[in-house]
DNA sequence: CCCGGCATCAGCCAAAAGGCGGAGAGACCA
DNA sequence: TGGTCTCTCCGCCTTTTGGCTGATGCCGGG
């Protein structure tokens, strides 16, 4: 039997040096390759067709993970792609999981777990986090919760502190309609001021 | 000439398992123990009194690693400790400066700067990556734009989404001396409502 | 073809937030 | 002792926000 080989993707150095001692220590699991960005990772996966990409999130300049895992998708069907970062928000596993992500650990796991991870996302199984998938299923139990398209634009905008008219201008509708949608987004957020909703919405749903 | 001895304080293994591996590439550096909390770290270095803690900021629960430097100075001036950090927001600069770290080093520096903060913290030296020297040095050049204690306080809550009463209540103060606050907060922050304050708060101050 | 979800808009009213000027007490420093 | 900060508080007025009710057009599934 071959080993794994993996691909890691991750902005930080010492990151990808853990990541690989830690690796190095299963005989079944070999790092073959390290990008520092997204771009590299693209680079990369030509020269060594890894079987796993392990890949964090948020990586400074530049694009980042999620896009980064499309274009590794666009690009070949061949290897899986496990998302390795620090935060759970709902946006940022939705948005992964989206993109085609196979896994999704946190990096506070324990090492099986992380182990764990990559022989499952080898096999094409989906692997992940324990706090990952209870955000996931607490979605799929409250559908009522999620917001729209439009919802999750306005509070995107919101975070950035503009006020309902401007929101109206950005927007092209009217401030009365931006009072609809404010009023739907703080109910499905659990929240009564825009303040409460900017805080919740840049700390839980990852709107940075 | 013996060998800095330094201990790693970081609640990711990978993160304490690659600083140890870069290190460990030194001769003159040595990893003697490591903590993955503030708690364990006050713990360590009891058993092993390092020359060098290296400790991250944002550590999950419990204390977080402002708090566990204090405390550390508290128990011991011996070693020197450097913040090893992946964000640079100013109140984090501040707090961890005012707290006794001899230096602060982002995790995205080149090795070399790594060691070289190591070797300069061991010897009384202050070190300091690029965007978080020319950060401070804003923060001189700007004296007008730090925010008081107590409007730091309440900046703080207010990233919470509070409403003035609320935070009135909170603080033991009256609702207009909360007003005035808010007022020179925005005046520092250069924004007119609270909305963009809080936006500004979480995303520059780092007050997550 | 009707119903439900989505996005759009209106008007009314109460509450909250924000701007402005003024002011007193305590701390600290020159 | 006088000047400067910081924190505290007041009142008055305008703007903004939020709650409520109701309504329209569009689209897609049953």
């Amino acid at each position: 039997m071959k080993p794994i080989s993996v691909l890691l993707v991750d902005d930080h150095l010492v990151v990808r040096s853990g990541l690989k001692a830690l690796l190095g220590t299963q005989p079944d699991i070999t790092v073959v390759a390290e990008a520092a960005s997204g771009e590299e990772a693209l680079a990369a996966v030509q020269q060594h067709p890894a079987d796993v990409v392990m890949m964090d999130l948020a990586m400074g300049e530049g694009m980042d993970g999620i896009e980064a895992i499309k274009r590794l998708r666009l690009a070949s069907k061949q290897q899986a792609v496990l998302v390795f970062t620090t935060y759970d928000s709902d946006a940022d596993i939705v948005r992964a999981v989206d993109a085609g992500a196979m896994g999704y650990v946190l990096k506070d796991a324990a090492p099986e777990e992380i182990f764990a991870a990559v022989r499952g996302a080898a096999q094409g199984k989906s692997v992940m986090s324990a706090p990952v998938a209870s955000k996931l299923f607490q979605q799929l139990r409250n559908p009522d919760e999620v917001l729209t398209p439009r919802e999750a634009e306005l509070l995107s905008l919101l975070t950035r502190g503009l006020s309902n008219r401007e929101l109206g201008k950005r927007l092209f509708i009217s401030e009365a309609t931006v009072k609809t949608h404010l009023a739907h987004i703080y109910a499905k957020l659990g929240v009564e001021t825009r303040a409460a909703a900017i805080a919740v919405a840049i700390r839980r749903e990852g709107m940075r």
